[in-house]
RNA sequence: GCCCUCGUAAUCCAAUCGGCAGAGAUAGCAGACUUAAAAUCUGUAGAGUGUGGGUUCGAAUCCCACCGGGGGCACCA
């Protein structure tokens, strides 16, 4: 052992051990109960930043503590590594996908293993290689095969210069990211999978997790799978067989419905348009044009229809009412078609109000008898409401169901409809189904062909994977990249052997990611993406961390991907994971100069900054001496805000670094990034390492048996020792990891305070601080693996490694973190004025004794009368006095 | 606009069931060690919990309103 702790050192030494004794790969073992520890993969982008850090740091944490409890713990890593950016580096840089991937990959891996984290590196996978991508193409087929797989025609953003197709961020602004033209959209035939289908499994099964995963995670999906309840109602056109199927959720309105409003997209609207004056379709064709235009979603689209010639018959009320084409109804919700009841509905309100439509209450609040007063109010509002009433209330001017609730009316309303044959209760979603086709090549193929004879034939099994050549033409303009490489589109027909093509689209990178996790548990099986006695052992997940941002669409693809793989057979749950952590971002400060419209970020390293006594920027100026504005905002490396991991564990060590990353604040709470404070948590290791040099030789002989007698000295550490591992293990147990560390240098400073040199201890003494110093280094390794490996070695004498020499998180013993007295606080009228000490578990007629008994007490009552006393055994004592 | 969250010391953060506002860290100040500095050690100060109400014997904690930060949704009928 080093008289100094030199973090380079210990980290290089115990890596190496790790790895030579494969301290972390797991194998199936019935002995033990399993823990499936799992942190969301990283994108290979050539860099880590502080978020994965984070992450991962978590991640680690917790595995360890759980190998530590005895658990057989399976934690391991991946890459997510299909997307765009490799597909931007060929773009721009003229690089092969393949080799910047690769190359990233290699990188980064050194980046993860010199922060020493615990992964079983036997497991890792790549969702670029064909052995996994294959797999991809696999599920695909079998979604197929379920009717989970279908083809429609969509909207995409298109650019109309470069021929190509755009992400949603590639089209942000609705500019291209590439020509800065204005971004169009176009019809293109893609692939979807139904998840529409599993909606309300999603939604119900919500249940079995509720417990596990934060309520805003589950708030947002249920949001984003959006379950509307209410009823299709037909109104029937007159002078015509055609009927217009409205949805809505208040049919105790209808009798206010003063028309019809259709999407611009009905068929409708298609069928009758030869009917319909000039400037209808003059409109019409408007607001179609306008939905084809990429907006910013910040400001509201302004209401505009106008009507047809067409006329609705309302079924309960038998009124006629004219049939408008509104560009608020969309196609893709519902049936594209609304009753619009101005009075109770704010969007009819408002389009009523602009084109002066008529307007008609047919529900008014719920009012006692006695309100009298509010008469005059009511009459203003029926001549000229400002607003609408959208609240339920009971039904008025809405002939026999008049008088009615809200409530029953919705309810009755919809059975009558489904009676008489005009309509249904029903059930909608703001789901949709997912689409899965990319005009990309940085994906995996979609293995299905096309045939001039048999159509749409799928890929054989035993001809998958559909492997992406070599390379493509990566000009980022035209088609899909694939389709431009005839070796791969031409093929023949597996059903007929004519000349058949390929489709030359790629899956959505969400596919690789929703069932990678189940892909570790069996990672090198060539036959099946895993084999299902295998998962059936590890899954489902125990423990999944990972950023927020992932809240709807990974982790509602990947529950939707585990429900068709129940389906399919190969798992029996529902829920892939049993508990969720979302993570907060790592933020830092970025300088900027916006004055050309655009952000240009200003790196830290260049800027000068001048702060006031609390650290807070005053001013921040650019090397020329330009003033810069600032901001607080995520990492990364475009802001100039990043720092770089490598550098923290050159300068700091990787434990320091953890240990920090996990100490700065709640796991949840956003990390603020602030370079200060990680000198904190070298300073803790360092006096943790200098208290073991100082004590290793003597710990030796400390005695194997609990001595019967302690010194006070000795009992006062011991109750902080238990006190400690109590504590330790809750906050594990609670997925806290900011206030365990608080623990730590507590129990380290304690140590601290313990006044004896090593060679005057005495048995007890030695005894003691052996159990507080082991305990110590062992609640350390999930936050500093590499220093406790080398302050455990040193302390046993083995240079076996903690899991090797199968060391355990110590047990905490209630008897001994008990404190015998503790100090009582007496309020009198709650504020405090004096304190007692009493044994712990003074019942509490006692401790009413004694504070009475108190001289200061006394003073204080001074012949008052007691109203009250109210005690709360071993918290306080409050005495109520009248004055 | 609607919904969700968070506001505690100069800063990051603690505070169990509503029970003494402070565990830990950073920065500060004083001292020891040093030729000096760094490092280290010892000691020390600092908020009444965003604001205003309410419930309670007692509120950082529960309720209401407002202010501020962060996030989500935004024509979903």
């Amino acid at each position: 052992m080093d008289e100094k702790y030199f973090a380079e050192k210990i980290e290089e030494k115990w890596q190496k051990k790790w790895a030579e004794s494969g301290a972390f790969e797991t194998e199936i073992d019935d002995t033990k109960p399993k823990f499936y520890q799992l942190e969301m993969l990283p994108y290979p982008s050539g860099n880590l930043h502080m978020g994965h850090v984070r992450n991962y740091s978590i991640g680690d944490a917790l595995a360890w503590y759980k190998r530590l409890k005895g658990f057989n713990v399976l934690h391991p890593i991946g890459w997510d590594s299909f997307g765009q950016p490799a597909e931007d580096a060929a773009i721009k840089r003229g690089v092969n996908p393949r080799d910047w991937t690769e190359a990233n990959i290699e990188y980064m891996r050194g980046q993860l293993q010199r922060l020493g984290l615990s992964y079983d590196w036997r497991r890792e996978i790549f969702a670029h290689r064909p052995d996994y991508y294959k797999f991809d193409q696999w599920f695909f087929l079998k979604m197929l095969e379920m009717g989970l797989a279908y083809k429609r025609a969509t909207q995409v953003n298109w650019c109309p210069v470069d021929q190509t197709t755009l992400s949603n961020e590639q089209a942000s602004g609705g500019i291209c990211w590439r020509c800065g033209s204005q971004v169009t959209k176009k019809d293109l035939e893609q692939w979807f999978f139904k998840i529409t289908n599993y909606a309300d499994q999603l939604l119900d099964d919500m249940a079995e997790i509720e417990t596990g995963w934060a309520e805003k995670v589950l708030k947002r999906q249920r949001d984003w799978i959006g379950r509307s309840e209410g009823a299709f109602i037909d109104f029937a056109l007159k002078n015509s067989g055609e009927k217009v199927r409205v949805f809505t959720t208040r049919v105790d309105t209808i009798f206010g419905a003063n028309a019809i409003v259709l999407a611009a997209e009905h068929p409708i609207i298609e069928a009758h348009l030869a009917d319909f004056s000039n400037e209808t379709c003059a409109t019409i064709e408007k607001i179609k044009a306008d939905k084809l235009k990429v907006v910013d979603r910040e400001d509201e689209q302004e209401k505009e229809g106008i009507p047809t010639s067409l006329t609705a018959i309302n079924p309960f009320s038998g009124e006629e009412i004219p049939v408008w084409v509104g560009n608020y109804v969309m196609m893709e919700y519902g049936t594209g078609a609304v009753m619009s009841v101005p009075a109770h509905d704010e969007r009819d309100f408002e389009f009523a109000k602009k084109y002066d439509l008529p307007l008609k209450t047919v529900i008014e609040p719920q009012r006692h008898r006695d309100t009298e007063d509010l008469e005059d109010e009511d009459e203003s509002e029926i001549h000229s409401p400002q607003s609408a009433m959208t609240e339920y209330g009971v039904l008025i001017n809405s002939g026999e169901w008049s008088g009615k609730s809200s409530e029953d009316a919705t309810r009755e309303m919809a059975s009558f409809s489904q009676e008489k044959g005009f309509g249904e209760p029903a059930v909608t979603y703001r789901l949709r189904d997912w689409g899965v086709s990319r005009q990309r090549f940085w994906g995996a193929p979609i293995p299905v062909i096309y045939c001039d004879e048999c159509g749409v034939v799928p890929v054989p099994y035993e001809q998958l994977p559909v492997e992406l050549p070599e390379s493509a033409p990566f000009t980022g303009v035209g088609e899909s990249p694939l389709a431009r490489v005839e070796e791969f589109i031409n093929t023949t027909c597996p059903q007929c052997g004519v000349k058949a093509r390929r489709e030359t689209d790629t899956m959505d990178t969400f596919v690789d990611s929703c069932w990678y996790y189940f892909r570790y548990t069996d990672p090198k099986d060539a036959e099946m993406p895993f084999a299902p006695e295998v998962a059936a052992y590890w899954m489902p997940v125990d423990q999944y961390i990972g950023g927020d941002d992932h809240a709807v669409m990974h982790l509602i693809y990947t529950r939707f991907w585990t429900k068709v793989m129940r389906d399919l057979g190969l798992v029996k749950f529902d829920e892939p994971v049993n508990r969720l952590l979302t993570q907060g971002m790592v933020i830092g400060e970025t300088f900027f100069n916006d004055s050309s419209g655009k952000r240009v970020y200003f790196p830290s390293s260049t800027v000068k900054v001048e702060r006031d006594a609390n650290g807070k920027i005053v001013s921040a100026t650019d090397t020329e001496g330009k003033s810069l504005k600032y901001a607080v905002e995520r990492m990364s490396k475009s802001k100039g805000n990043g720092v770089d991991p490598d550098e923290m564990v050159r300068i700091y060590g990787a434990d320091a670094a953890r240990l920090f990353v996990l100490f700065a604040a709640p796991a949840e709470n956003e990390l603020v990034w602030n370079e200060a404070g990680i000198e904190g948590a070298v300073r803790f290791l360092q006096r943790v390492y200098r208290f073991v040099w100082r004590w290793h030789a003597q710990l030796k002989n400390a005695p194997k048996d609990e001595p019967s007698e302690f010194s006070a000295q000795a009992r006062k550490l011991r109750r902080k020792t238990h006190q400690t591992i109590k504590r330790i293990t809750e906050n594990f147990e609670s997925l806290q990891f900011n206030t365990p560390v608080a623990a730590l240098m507590e129990l380290s400073n304690e140590l601290g305070d313990f006044k004896v040199e090593p060679d005057e201890a005495n048995e007890c003494d030695l005894y003691a601080i052996n159990e507080a110093v082991r305990g110590l280094v062992l609640m350390l390794t999930p936050f500093a693996p590499h220093a406790a490996e080398e302050l455990f070695a040193n302390l046993v004498g083995s240079d076996k490694g903690i899991l090797k020499s199968e060391a355990r998180f110590p047990e905490f013993r209630e008897e001994l973190a008990k404190a015998d007295e503790i100090e009582i606080p007496i309020q009198i009228n709650g504020k405090l004025r004096s304190r007692v000490l009493a044994a712990l578990d003074t019942p509490r007629e006692d401790l009413e004794t004694m504070t009475l008994a108190n001289e200061k007490v006394k003073e204080f009552i001074n012949g008052r009368q007691i109203v009250k006393i109210i005690v709360v055994p071993n918290r306080l004592v409050n005495i109520v006095i009248k004055n």
